[in-house]
DNA sequence: CACCATCGCGGAGGCTCCTCCGCTACGATA
DNA sequence: TATCGTAGCGGAGGAGCCTCCGCGATGGTG
């Protein structure tokens, strides 16, 4: 996981270990008891004390996408990949489905972005990380003229959150269409009545 | 507060006694410390044992309805209101401003409903006030030819859950304005493109 | 070699959450 | 009047959160 610098001082080096079994500790519980499983728990389960796993996660947040960040990443290069492939403007349509898709299927990430969104979310690397990708679309979008060019990224970031609040539903299919059908509606260039 | 059944099992009288001095404790902590003051501070200041106060009131969340419940009322009445002195669109986006304002001048709103929105929302009271107040609202806004008829209060809903998070922002009314705007701009008729 | 500064570790401790259960007090019944 | 059933009360208890601090290991200094 962790590059490891040759010649580390050795409580470095346990340092590092201990951080890495937590967060394999911590990926095992959050997948089997979604993400607001027990700190103690996992700590327990890495053989590590409770201070340690503070101490390297300050809050669950961090230590929950510390356990997912690949995923994310992984999302946040998906933007670029969709916009090579189509217009801006399904690209964007697309990147927020999967994004919905993500936040239903992987519970924790639905948990996670409403933790971070509780705090000042741009702390949170994860939610830097799909800004950045939002905003490249919402960029090219703009620039192919299809989307509207008064709107930031952080207001759709906020437009989206009700995407958070899904998960339990049946009909999620539904409700994630019929939000982004009305998202897109709205960020059209010219849906806005003409400006003055 | 609540109306005196004239010949009340004493045992009834006490219940009701320490659910209102519960609630009165309830709402002065929610004031002072925010909605996730410590509920054993709420017994205690009630004077009643914890027990008593998750008998009556089995979830934080029903505890801070119970304290709010007749602003939350309120705010369902003005949907009427709005719709006797302006058209159906101008009511409904005044709704969502008040409903904003709401959310960020009481704090303990804007963290109730995002309590709410984690379990089922539906169960909660409040979210089914507002549900139908904004339902209302569509209504009018559909007859009157304004608003798109595709689009239930639930989405809506779902679509403005972002105000929760607006909270502690600095730009909050930019940011609650931007979000109001792109959502009424896809909610007006026409918006979405031409259906098959 | 003896001493010292530093850093990461573990976990005790104070607090809250929420459940569960024994107790009491009061009306009902005989 | 003596006994019983029951509704509502209080709070102990187990678990989790998070902070804080004493400890031991390690590497540097005289």
């Amino acid at each position: 996981m962790s590059v490891v610098p040759a010649q580390a001082h050795p409580r470095e080096e346990t340092a590092r270990r201990n951080r890495d079994k937590l967060v394999a500790a911590a990926l095992e519980e959050f997948e089997r008891s979604g993400c607001q499983a027990s700190l103690e728990a996992i700590a327990r389960k890495a053989g590590v004390g409770i201070g340690t796993l503070y101490r390297h996660f300050p809050s669950r947040e961090v230590l929950i996408f510390a356990a997912h960040g690949r995923e994310v990443e992984q999302l946040g290069d998906l933007a670029g990949e969709l916009l090579e492939e189509m217009e801006p403007e399904h690209a964007l349509r697309e990147w927020m489905d999967q994004l919905a898709t993500f936040a239903i299927k992987k519970r924790w990430m639905g948990d996670a972005l409403s933790v971070a969104a509780k705090s000042v979310p741009s702390d949170s690397t994860a939610y830097r990380i799909l800004v950045a990708a939002l905003s490249r679309l919402l960029v090219a979008g703009a620039a192919s003229g299809a989307i509207r060019e008064d709107v930031g990224a952080d207001d759709v970031m906020l437009a989206i959150a009700g995407l958070w609040h899904v998960n339990a539903r049946n009909d999620w299919q539904g409700q994630t269409r019929r939000l982004l059908d009305l998202l897109m509606d709205g960020l059209r260039a010219g849906a806005s009545a003409p400006r003055a």
